[in-house]
DNA sequence: AACTATTTATAAGA
DNA sequence: TTCTTATAAATAGTT
């Protein structure tokens, strides 16, 4: 939706996916929201930006919420290495 | 979108609520990937139906969808129980 | 961050 | 659940 019809493929400008980011992750984090709410149902959503910055939605479970926050709040690395 | 504006609320009808999980389940994961190819960021969802069943999409980053592979296969009952 | 033409998602109904 | 269509919502390109 837009100006144009966008292929659905990596961008290869680092500026473009960052700005592209800002702009979706407002959108996917909407959708994520009313649909647990809406259908009432577990629900999680974890991203990291291009900057590996981590946004995270979820809905009302505890143990599911618990495992995401303690992920999110890894840096890059110790992600890498956990598991 | 659609025929007329919808009020973002748990709706009360179960059956309305399973109808509308299968058609935005959809569209959410297909944001998703979109985002995550798009923007070349590591995204975890993991969404639970009414009735329990997961779907999930997982970028590339190994060790979260390790994670959400492993909350996913349990059950609701043993996922209740974790942590 | 704001604008708007356009594409996309989807509410209701069959 | 699947299809159709009118309409609401997201967003691409631009400033």
């Amino acid at each position: 939706m837009g100006r144009r019809k966008l292929k659905i493929q990596r961008l290869e400008c680092v500026k473009a996916r960052q700005a592209k980011y800002s702009k979706r992750k407002i959108g996917l984090l909407k959708k994520a929201k009313e649909l647990a709410i809406l259908c009432d149902i577990d629900l999680a959503l974890v991203m990291f930006s291009p900057t590996k910055k981590p946004s995270l939605y979820v809905g009302q479970d505890k143990d599911l919420s618990i495992v995401l926050e303690r992920m999110s709040t890894l840096s890059f690395e110790e992600r890498e290495q956990r598991l």
